[in-house]
DNA sequence: TAAAAATGTAACGATATTGTTACATTAGAG
DNA sequence: CTCTAATGTAACAATATCGTTACATTTTTA
């Protein structure tokens, strides 16, 4: 129905046509898409276009200096780069690094080794993005989805709940005063300073929690301060 | 109030005591906090305990393979890690690449390079954290914190609504059937076949987006079919 | 073009979520 | 221990969200 296939696309900005080729040939064979240019600011508007999930950027180009190039694709976008380049002197590849580029690449060089630094690159990103999940004991919290389980089984909490539960596990064991929590779960309401709201979602919430975990609570009470999130001896 | 610091730790394995002082002084230098291992073992139970956000490894240890540490360590944490071996062939590259490394360097290294690639990754991970954030013409989503905004002014969305505008942005420009929305938005439910309120909930969401957007229809609908996202012309 | 099918949309009742209140319980000060 | 302040918690009313329905409008089919 939906085209749900994972290809990604790379896009390939070199002047040199037959390395173009030869590259191009090789990737399609990994299974990626790929879109080319052969000048920076065609680079540049097909990045726009296109929205590739990976540039390979040559440094050598007809038109635009392929440091600027890079600058600009890492101040508008996401994706990661790569620069390939003849160029093989410390300083080029340390300015290559620190003007935005996840890898740099000296050519001549093996396709082989292309093709795993480009996979390399991906399953950081992979990893990176799995890693929105927490686990604090038996509760697992997916910040992506706002799913949390408890002993596998999940918990429906609602919209403040959750944000008590973020917030508590954003300063884990910490101790947090109410006005604090308060600021941050109302941000612009008025001062919360005499509601018992506070109090009344913490019940709310512990009772969603200890209704699916034997352990003690998670969230203890300091009384006079506020509340703390308690990650020890799990 | 909390312990906001943001020095990233780093562990080296390495059983060359010269070369791990000699980083370990610069990378202190460079601002992280460094802790070192000179075994396969030491490294493994090292990362276990302090959970390093980075991992430095060499591949010749006296006691493991350090192709077999890094399968190890990539099967059980997250953590970049980057391998440091006097082998430069091709196979031993694109070997420690598989393996799960994220980045390979040949001894002798100049550290600048070293330090370069090091944050390379880290702005790598948290461009990726960061991209939780989606920009499609004058609608901005960040899927991280569920704000949406339009022309820099917030939308607030129910839950439904923003789970189809999830759903849309996930597939840009391409067309969903109603059943293939309504079973992602009601996973678990009843068939929806002959219910309207999808249609409804569409209504909703393009209310909110209409109301502060001067462009027209985001979801145009395709009689027969379903829906689309419509990324083109903004 | 006319009929049929699909979609748009306002209005309604059901349910979920929220913040307040009142009273019970607990912790800490003296 | 006693008193007081802080916190726990059930119940309630206000609001938000949801899915259905009925009817209007649009698109497709024939």
């Amino acid at each position: 129905m939906t085209n749900n296939s994972n290809q990604k696309t790379i896009l390939l900005v070199d002047d040199d046509k037959d390395i173009v080729q030869t590259i191009q040939g090789n990737l399609v064979i990994d299974g990626y898409n790929v879109i080319s240019a052969f000048t920076g600011q065609g680079g540049i508007a097909m990045a726009e276009k296109k929205n590739p999930d990976l540039v390979l950027l040559d440094l050598n180009l007809p038109d635009l200096d392929g440091v600027a190039v890079c600058k600009i694709l890492r101040n508008k976008f996401n994706f990661p780069i790569i620069m390939l380049t003849a160029r093989d002197g410390l300083s080029d590849k340390v300015l290559g690094l620190k003007t935005g580029a996840d890898d740099y690449i000296v050519k001549p060089f093996d396709f082989l080794e292309l093709s795993a630094r480009i996979t390399a690159i991906f399953n950081r990103i992979e990893r990176t993005i799995v890693q929105s999940k927490q686990q604090f004991g038996d509760l697992e919290i997916n910040f992506r989805t706002r799913q949390v389980l408890m002993n596998s089984s999940t918990i429906k909490l609602t919209k403040t709940e959750f944000g008590l539960l973020e917030l508590f596990v954003t300063y884990p064991g910490k101790a947090l005063t109410r006005k604090f929590i308060e600021k941050q779960i109302w941000p612009d309401s008025k001062l919360y300073s005499n509601s018992r709201a506070l109090d009344v979602h913490i019940q709310r919430l512990r009772k969603k929690i200890k209704a699916k975990s034997d352990h003690p609570e998670y969230i203890v009470t300091i009384p006079g301060i506020g509340y703390r999130f308690n990650t020890e001896n799990r």
